[in-house]
RNA sequence: GGCUGAGUGGCAGAGUGGUUAUGCAGCGGCCUGCAAAGCCGUAAACAGCGGUUCGAUUCCGCUCUCAGCCUCCA
């Protein structure tokens, strides 16, 4: 088979993915700046990176997953300063806030998660050294910058020239730049804001140096993976590359993986456009894990249309998926089956999940079949399933527990109650009371209960 | 202006130089008191125009359309 290829956005292209330490993978992925609730643009970044640490594992390696949180910005001092509370107690807030949507999406926690605000010596340090080798300087206002002119490569990972840009584009070129692409190492601090001691006086870090030295404190200056937003790529991972280069003399990064946008009518979601969708507003209608088939659902790479009626089939497609595990004791299967490899063939795929999605779909059509004519073989399928299942981070829970969820916050039926409908209704069935019975079970369908009859039992589902 | 990426059946979404993606929806069956779930069968697609080829949805070129980036952004 194959080895694991990922599409590395410095080449443009598919490669084969070899570690720099054998059998271990470093991976740094920028995090949330923490002033907001997270939307769906974030959940996508923290499910497709969940899901290609999870799947290193699945693959034998020893992950080393930092992904960090911006904890001091312009736009954190804003949110603060409007909501009358001090910067720490906002972004504090906004952390755990975060770590309760991963749970609800059944993320892991990255193995680091650094913040920048406790990260000022290394990124006083880089900026020294940046500064001792001439790739930044400190402006007329008192700002330090970095001199993307020092930096040779500069625009590798953007695929554009210094040449080929318009400066002023969206905002107006800064005077105390020697080039309108030099971007802030170190901002001095205005009279009130948050500020940190510094060899240039009291201020803040740029956005661009936190990621460097963290990545670099965290993984050295030579890793294997960085990952991010497709906005991010420029300027924030330009950037990076030239921070950590210039300073190090080593190359940063090996591969770069960039997500593409969640999108709402064609359009991408974001917090300047104002269409997004908070992950906490969407988990009122759906399950955390309807969210994350759906994020999974397609490639990575590719855009993602955000809707209803997508998260709709996201639901009817778990149902399907768990429904098969139902009445299924899974058994080891020694045996790695057809189903397994294929699985791994679309994932080595530089993550095809969608593609991998389709496999457990046969795989569970078979055991469907299997339940009824094979219970031995039924039980290592349901195992298949379920291990190709792990490294995307699906289908974690009982079938029954999970198909009798509720589908959001919102109030719903109440178990008891079904439990009382349905034995009216087992009742009116024995009395071959068919109007009654077939009135129960409309009743509850109202209310998003869905009844099946085996026999002389009955189970229920919510959807 | 510069640079990226994309256009697949009713919807979503993979993939491939010649043979079923997959899920939802549809149609016909089996099962069921009737349903639901499940199973079986079935139909339907590759933006347009050229080119390469025995053969292209798949490779190349052009056109059209859409999206993204060019110092807020995941």
């Amino acid at each position: 088979m194959k080895p694991l290829h990922i599409f590395n956005s410095l080449h443009r292209k598919k490669q084969p993915f070899t570690p720099i330490v054998e059998g271990k993978v470093g991976l740094y992925v920028c995090g949330m700046t923490v002033y907001d609730f997270c939307h769906i643009g974030h959940a996508r970044v923290m499910v497709v990176f969940d899901v290609v640490a999870r799947y290193f594992k699945y693959l034998g390696y020893e992950v080393n997953y930092v992904r960090n949180i911006t904890d001091i910005d312009d736009k954190i001092i804003n949110r603060a300063i409007e909501a009358g509370e001090d910067f720490s107690q906002l972004t504090q807030r906004f952390i755990a806030e975060m770590h309760q949507d991963e749970t609800s999406l059944n993320v892991q926690k990255p193995d680091l998660e650094p913040l920048a605000t406790e990260s000022m010596n290394d990124i006083i340090l880089m900026i020294e050294t940046l500064i001792d080798k001439q790739h930044a300087y400190l402006g007329p206002n008192n700002d330090v910058y970095y001199a993307v002119e020092s930096f040779a490569n500069y625009g590798q990972l953007s695929g554009r020239k210094l040449d080929d840009m318009n400066a002023g584009e969206r905002v107006e070129v800064d005077a105390n730049k020697r080039n309108p692409f030099d971007f802030v190492l170190w901002k001095s601090a205005k009279a009130g804001e948050p500020a940190w001691p510094s060899p240039w006086g009291a201020g803040r870090p740029g956005w661009h140096i936190e990621c460097s030295a963290m990545s670099t404190r965290c993984l050295g200056n030579h890793f294997d993976i960085h990952g991010g937003g497709m906005d991010l790529q420029f300027p924030h991972h330009e950037n990076e590359i030239a921070q950590s280069e210039a300073a190090t003399g080593e190359c940063f990064v090996n591969t770069w993986m960039h997500n593409g946008f969640v999108r709402i009518d064609d359009e991408k979601m974001s917090k300047s456009l104002g269409n997004f969708f908070t992950v906490r507003e969407v988990l009122k209608q759906y399950r955390g894990e309807e969210i994350r088939f759906f994020v999974l659902s397609s490639h990575y790479r590719s855009p993602l249309n955000y809707s209803d009626e997508q998260l709709n089939e996201s639901r009817a497609a778990l149902e399907r998926l768990y429904t098969a595990l139902r009445n299924v004791t899974p058994a080891a299967n020694p045996d790695k089956s057809d189903y397994i490899q294929r699985f791994e063939a679309a994932m080595n795929d530089d993550f095809n999940t969608a593609k991998a999605l389709s496999v457990m779909f046969e795989c569970a059509n078979e055991l469907n079949k299997l339940k009824s004519t094979d219970p031995e073989k039924a039980a290592k399928t349901a195992t298949d399933l379920l291990t190709m299942a792990e490294p995307l981070g699906l289908l974690n829970q009982d079938p029954e527990t999970y198909l009798q969820s509720s589908t959001g916050d919102d109030v719903a039926i109440d178990n008891d109650v079904i439990t009382l409908k349905i034995n009216q209704r087992l009742q009116a069935k024995a009395d071959k009371n068919w109007a009654l019975a077939d009135q129960i079970r409309d009743e509850l369908s109202q209310q998003g209960v869905i009844l099946e009859d085996k026999g002389v039992q009955t189970t229920w589902r919510r959807n």
